[in-house]
RNA sequence: UCCCCAGUAGCUCAGUUGGUUAGAGCGGUGGACUGUUAAUCCAUGUGUCGUUGGUUCGAAUCCAACCUGGGGAGCCA
């Protein structure tokens, strides 16, 4: 697989590649139809976006000023009111942000599409360039949205069962052995909801030595997650309600004042496949949360104006599409089950 | 970005106590033979041994840095 990332005339011709590609196809067809079927409506939100700060790591420059010579300020700095834009530019790293404000007006939205993320990640499941799936919901809870993404993925795993039988006896047969089967048991069992406190338990109490201590408090490692996901469930898990200070500024705060209402999605495998969380709609606490993690205030002002003007609770979650694509395949390597993979230091044709 | 492993012929790989002209299989090419069907037989290999530099009388082999790929970790979806 390797080898034939090198040779974009062969790739696509190959049987695991054209499988992938079906499958792919098939999954994607049947998000949209999952949401139009439930009344979500499609957002295609900005792919440049001229805030710097949403909140997901490193990001893509966008510019047309020329790198031999660029224009500068009095202080010497660079000079970007002169760029195509007349401010700084980026490539977006998700879609919540703006999708928000839609949400709060049009009740039930999603967004899918492509974003990037400029992060030095070196791994089987990241890319610089993906696919994500990202509805938010109003007047939604946490619990709302984790029964969604439960529904959501059920439906597109038997519409995969369905139309693609073919391809998915090919992928049990020559990529993993469990990919159907797993798949059947998933479509008609309840997936397993826990709290992170209760897996911090779990964690504690299964006799199993970590390399990274567990303690209420801390973030899950790898190896937590795949102990979970893979061993203590044998299925997806949906973890929820962490602590509030291994979160995003965004999530909503609990009662307890010490967790916050997020949930992540780990599939066996892959590990995290959707993160998601109830979004802060009170302004007040909000705004203290992003003076505690000492944001720049200014650059929030249309997300706090969205509370500021008649707020709405609401909730939502991002899926990971090519991660999906290789939790139904098999596929072990994200980068074989998008059609020409970016990824640091590789972006060939 | 960190740790580990790998990079030798078109492909798959062998080759280290450092030593003369670096090997095999498959493929290719030329020929022979043939009721073949993964044909067979004979002939045929001057390849920046990933790159750059260093150690040495001598480096595919030892050292350093870098590049690319794989596995793991971090970041996350």
């Amino acid at each position: 697989m390797e080898y034939l990332r090198e040779y974009a005339h062969l790739r696509p011709r190959t049987n695991v590649t054209g499988a992938v590609m079906r499958v792919r196809n098939t999954l994607s067809q049947a998000i949209h139809r999952f949401f139009h079927e439930h009344g979500y409506l499609w957002v295609s939100t900005p792919i440049i976006t001229t805030s710097d700060c949403e909140g997901a790591g490193e990001m893509f420059r966008v510019s047309t000023l020329d790198l031999m010579n660029v224009p500068k300020t009095e202080q010497g700095n660079v000079d970007f009111s002169q760029d195509f834009f007349g401010k700084e530019a980026f490539l977006t790293v998700s879609g919540q942000l703006n999708v928000e404000s839609y949400a709060c007006s049009l009740s039930k939205v999603y967004t899918f599409g492509p974003t990037f993320r400029a992060e030095n990640s070196n791994t089987s499941r990241h890319l610089s360039e993906f696919w994500m799936v990202e509805p938010e919901v109003a007047f939604a809870d946490l619990d709302d949205v984790a029964h969604l993404a439960e529904d959501m993925l059920k439906y597109v795993f038997k519409a995969v069962l369905e139309e693609r039988p073919d391809d998915m006896a090919f992928f049990e047969q020559r990529i993993n052995k469990d990919v159907v089967e797993r798949l059947t048991r998933m479509v008609d069992s309840d997936f397993v909801h826990m709290d992170y406190t209760d897996a911090i338990e779990i964690l504690k109490n299964c006799g199993k030595k970590f390399e990274y201590p567990v303690e209420w408090g801390v973030d899950l490692q790898s190896e937590h997650e795949r102990y979970l996901a893979e061993e203590h469930v044998g299925a997806p898990v949906i973890l929820k309600n962490y602590p509030r200070d291994i979160k995003a500024f965004y999530m909503r705060q609990n009662k307890d004042g010490k967790t916050v209402a997020a949930m992540d999605v780990l599939a066996p495998g892959i590990g995290e496949i959707i993160g998601g969380s109830a979004r802060e709609e009170r302004l007040d606490v909000l705004d203290q949360r992003i003076a505690e993690m000492d944001l720049p205030a200014e650059e929030y002002e249309f997300y706090r104006d969205l509370r500021r003007y008649g707020t709405v609770p609401h909730a939502g979650f991002g899926l990971g599409f090519e991660r999906l694509v290789s939790y139904v395949t098999g596929m072990q390597n994200i980068r074989d089950v998008i059609p020409f993979p970016r990824a640091p230091k590789s972006a060939q044709f």
